[in-house]
DNA sequence: ATCTATTTATAAAC
DNA sequence: TGTTTATAAATAGAT
């Protein structure tokens, strides 16, 4: 199987006129689609076959491009048009210009097309850039000192609870105690709780698995 | 330096979608260009930038293919046709279908597509190109033999004149030896000729250098 | 505009 | 028409 390379010239042997006409056909509709889509242009494409069958691709219309090209083509000047027309004309291309600024700056900002920059530029950007690098760090630490903050509270809180529960279990054993005798009597401790700078450890716990267990940690891997 | 696949989306940054709208531009006109050729149709593209230039190619007029377009969409059918369009239209399918029996009929007779044939339509192809064979070199044979015999009688003609030379040679020398005496007295000799079936080589020759002298010779090298 | 590494298109064969 | 494959052609990115 080897292909070669053929001459822009008609091709005698019909089937393969055939089947490269449709392979061909193809390809240029793809091409006009990629067009239209990569460059954002109103692209289409008319072919006749030689037998006369009529195939055509538009990224739109053919009608509506057809339209546009003859208003062009006969030489419609812009004398011609509307005001109203003009001024929509005047303002999209001053929106698609914006547009591209912004868009520039967009990129400049994630790194690309910095070549484009001169140093003062890049001095400009690199400031920039740092000025938000902090911003996002401070904001960083203001969430997690809040997070830590409200976890911090809810360790108390929950520190107090299981000191509440360990006193009610006290009596409870207590009463107990006093009904059944003395031989189920158990020992108690309290409960313990640690904080650092940008991360927390709580864990509280009791001697016994069927009492409540908690254990909360927080801070950067 | 690396070049990598693109997404088919909008490109953003605007000097590289116009670079690339100038190179895919000018490669849709260029396929567009090679598909009329290899396959005799009719082609148009109309290309309008983002910015509303206009960019066309066809193969014939984009006026004409637009209006080739409009007939076909807008439904113009065969009734509203001329009668003489009609005929036209027919007389041409028929000449193109003969073109292309032709075509693939010399295509097998230099050698190509043959293995669209079967044992059969092989066979006679053989005999059809024996026979072709026969009659070149039975053309070729005749063509020599006409070529010998014009020669032939050339040489019988220059050995005729030669002859007479000598003759008249001769005679002058006698002529002169009356005048002033015998000591000029020279040798002369008569020419030979000879021939074999399918190449004549033919000299004459004479002892002294100023007399005439001729050398030919045909035949297959 | 020019240069190439790559991707894409496609001629030939099935 | 669809698929496959080796090769030609187009072209993205860089200059």
């Amino acid at each position: 199987m080897k292909r070669e390379k053929i001459k822009i010239k008609k091709i005698d042997y019909l089937p393969a006129r055939q089947v490269t006409f449709s392979k061909r056909r193809r390809g240029i509709f793809k091409k006009a689609a990629e067009l239209s889509v990569l460059c954002e242009s109103e692209v289409a494409v008319v072919i006749f076959s030689a037998t006369g069958k009529l195939f055509d691709y538009s990224s739109s219309s053919v009608k509506d491009v057809i339209k546009r090209y003859k208003a062009r083509a006969n030489g419609v000047e812009k004398s011609e048009e509307s005001l109203e027309l003009q001024l929509e004309h005047e303002n999209r291309i001053k929106l698609s210009k914006e547009l591209e600024e912004k868009n520039s700056q967009l990129r400049k900002m994630k790194g690309e097309d910095l070549e484009e920059l001169d140093l003062d530029e890049l001095l400009k950007l690199e400031q920039l850039v740092e000025a938000t690098l902090v911003r996002v760090m401070e904001t960083k630490e203001e969430l997690i000192m809040s997070d830590i903050m409200v976890l911090e509270k809810k360790g108390t809180e929950l520190v107090e609870a299981n000191n509440q529960m360990v006193m009610l279990k006290e009596r409870m054993v207590m009463l107990s105690k006093r009904n059944t005798g003395p031989e189920l009597m158990e020992p108690s401790e309290s409960a313990t709780s640690t904080s650092c700078n940008s991360a927390l450890s709580l864990s509280l716990e009791d001697d016994c698995s069927d009492d409540v267990i908690l254990s909360l940690k927080l801070g950067r891997p």
